[in-house]
RNA sequence: GGCCCCGUAGCUCAGCCGGAUAGAGCAACUGCCUUCUAAGCAGUAGGUCGCAGGUUCGAAUCCUGCCGGGGUCGCCA
């Protein structure tokens, strides 16, 4: 039950009226204006742009929007469930409604509990959404940056699912390029190293001592027999090896996040020509069919211009053609195919795949690879499939307001897997969602543990407790009362009269809008400040029955009014469970 | 040099598809609280929304140019 959009679609539903009737042009785009609470709450529960929107349109039958807008406040206000509609400013509609509604609302909460807001976008939403995160390469233990967009893209597809869309979340291995065969020669080392050989690693190899259970899994697995193999003989095996150690590890360092994936796409599965053409091969032939692939030069790179440059002809693709700065090559110098090229035939089996909207994640570092990407997608869906990728920022670790060194080169760095063993996954995930993914972020590890107001994890959390909390001590008053939702929804909700009792059932009432706002603009920090929000409000009302003993929730004097108020506590509580559970973090009913 | 992201209170950041007097937390200042319901509470002050144009009834929001910070710039992934 989401207010804004019902009140949308009953103004739309007015404007065509006025249109048929020949009191509007016809073809008013509904999608133009929106209903939206106000700047000041004072000022009414729902506020509308129409007239203003539309104003151009109507002058031939209305002077100006205050006058448009007094013809669409005479309609609201015959609504039952509408107090009055009145007319402000240039042309803003206010409407005020009946407090009947928000009961009725806090009452849907209750009747709903977790699922509240569940399917918030409806038609708006995407039908099949396909989220790609993470995809970090299969060389080693993933670091914090990789954690912050793994748990971004696990909150939006969450967020994106709960809202209404059928999400898959997938993972691109890439098994393919040359760092994997780095890191093959560099389990190989380890696999002598565990054979008995002093080692040492050379430049140009992982150093992590991560790869040494690697090598001797390896020895173990082989002996001594690819010890004196040529690298030809032992490099495909080893590598295989080393990627699949390599993605379990990874996929545990996920899991210690709660972050699982339905599908893991393995990059060279793409480059197979076992059953004919390989998906690449298809790939590039479908673009050469739209005569997007050509043979050519490019004019080198402005600046400092690398050290290897060659002008040559080469297999390029028209990615200009839709908005590119300009054509993007598919084939290296030694004839393989570039990154690109891949990546090109895994979207187009992701668009195969019938999905509506494709949404990839990746590291900031990436973002000169946006324009192409959009562009092949395009080019290979006929502009029929929407590529939106979500770039995230860095994020510096610090502690007590100290940066955390790390020293990557070393391999000595500070791994995603130490962060959540040290803070814990709640705390990892809310703080890396309470910033915009486009931001950087600054991660302290001593701050995020704190418990105080000033730690936004600890603050949401503790809101979810104290509301269990307040339960449990109405328990001890009235210890024959009956707390669940259903019986609670039966309270007499006209008792409330305390005005922050209605702002915070106000506050529960946008809840919809918020799932259905964050999951289109595909910002899951939205839902992040908006559960803080409605705790800050929540925390302190609760404060408010220090000085006012009348005002706090158990009243062992008033039990029909206590019952009023613990249903508007327990409907807190699902909410703050229920957006919680869509960024993946606990929910407790308890912070000691 | 091209492209992308960022620039909002002293600091860290929100601000939706253009909407009404631009918000929150920290820090600062002023009171209160010191066992009351749980990790304090209430209030005050603080802004040229980087700058300059443009679009319009209306711009922090959209467009153009500039300034500043970061990223990136055939074959790396």
């Amino acid at each position: 039950m989401n207010i804004y959009a019902e009140f949308h679609a009953r103004i739309a539903e007015i404007l065509a009226r006025f249109s048929g009737e020949g009191r509007l042009p016809p073809g008013l785009d509904p999608a133009r204006f929106v209903v939206e609470p106000p700047r000041d709450a004072s000022l009414g529960d729902l506020a509308c742009n129409a007239a203003m929107v539309f104003a151009k349109e109507a002058k031939a039958f209305y002077p100006n929007p205050r006058q448009f807008a007094t013809e669409l406040a005479f309609e609201i206000s015959a609504f039952e469930d509408v107090d009055q509609a009145e007319v402000a400013g240039p042309g803003f509609l206010n409407i005020r409604l009946k407090p009947t509604v928000y009961a009725q609302i806090l009452r849907a909460v209750l009747r709903q509990g977790q699922d509240f807001g569940r399917g918030a976008s409806g038609r708006v939403a995407a039908r099949k959404v396909n989220v790609e995160y993470v995809s970090a390469n299969p060389t080693g233990p993933m670091h914090v940056g990789h954690g912050r967009g793994a748990v971004f893209g696990d909150a939006l597809a969450s967020l994106m699912e709960f809202s209404g869309s059928e999400v898959t979340r997938e993972y691109y291995i890439n098994d393919a390029g040359a760092q994997v065969d780095v890191l093959a020669r560099s389990a190989f080392l380890r696999y002598r190293e565990a054979l008995g050989e002093p080692v040492t690693v050379p430049d140009g190899l992982y150093p992590g001592d991560y790869l040494k259970p690697v090598g001797a899994a390896l020895a173990t697995r082989y002996g001594d027999s690819l010890r004196e193999k040529p690298e030809s003989e032992w490099l495909a095996p080893v590598r295989a090896f080393a990627i699949d150690a390599m993605m379990d590890m990874i996929r545990d360092d996920l899991a210690a996040l709660n972050i699982t994936h339905e599908v893991f796409f393995s990059e060279r599965s793409l480059h197979d020509s076992s059953q004919g053409l390989s998906d690449v091969e298809a790939a590039i032939e479908e673009l050469q069919s739209k005569e997007l692939i050509y043979q050519g030069r490019l004019p080198p790179p402005k600046g400092q211009l690398p050290e290897d440059w060659e002008d040559r002809e080469q297999t390029l693709f028209r990615s200009t053609s839709f908005g590119d700065d300009v054509d993007r090559p598919l084939r290296k110098s030694d004839g393989s195919f570039t990154y690109f090229a891949s990546d090109i035939a895994y979207h187009r089996k992701k668009i195969e795949g019938g999905y509506d909207v494709l949404v990839d994640v990746w590291g900031a570092d990436h973002g000169g690879y946006v324009k192409r990407m959009g562009a092949a997608v395009e080019a290979l869906s006929g502009g029929k499939v929407a590529l939106d990728v979500k770039l995230c920022q860095l994020v510096k670790l610090m502690r007590d307001g100290e940066p955390v060194k790390m020293s990557k080169r070393s391999g000595d760095f500070v791994t995603l897997r130490e962060v959540v063993d040290e803070v814990g996954v709640d705390a990892v995930r809310f703080m890396m969602l309470y910033r915009k993914n486009d931001a950087p972020l600054e991660f302290d590890l001593a701050r995020v543990i704190e418990q105080s107001k000033d730690n936004p994890v600890f603050y949401v959390q503790y809101a979810h407790a104290r509301a269990n909390s307040v339960l449990r001590q109405a328990l001890a008053a009235f210890p024959d009362l009956e707390l669940g939702p259903e019986r609670l929804a039966e309270a007499e909700l006209a008792l409330l009269q305390d005005e922050s009792e209605w702002a915070l059932i106000k506050l529960l009432a946008q809840y919809p809008r918020v799932i259905e706002s964050a999951a289109a603009a595909h910002e899951p920090h939205r839902l992040a400040f908006y559960l803080h929000d409605l705790a800050s409000l929540f925390h302190s009302h609760w404060n408010r029955g220090k000085d006012q003993p009348q005002l706090r929730f158990v009243n062992q004097d008033r039990r029909d009014l206590t019952c009023a108020r613990l249903a508007l506590v327990t409907g807190l509580m699902k909410v703050l469970a229920s957006g919680l559970s869509v960024l993946g973090v606990k929910a407790p009913d308890e912070m000691r």
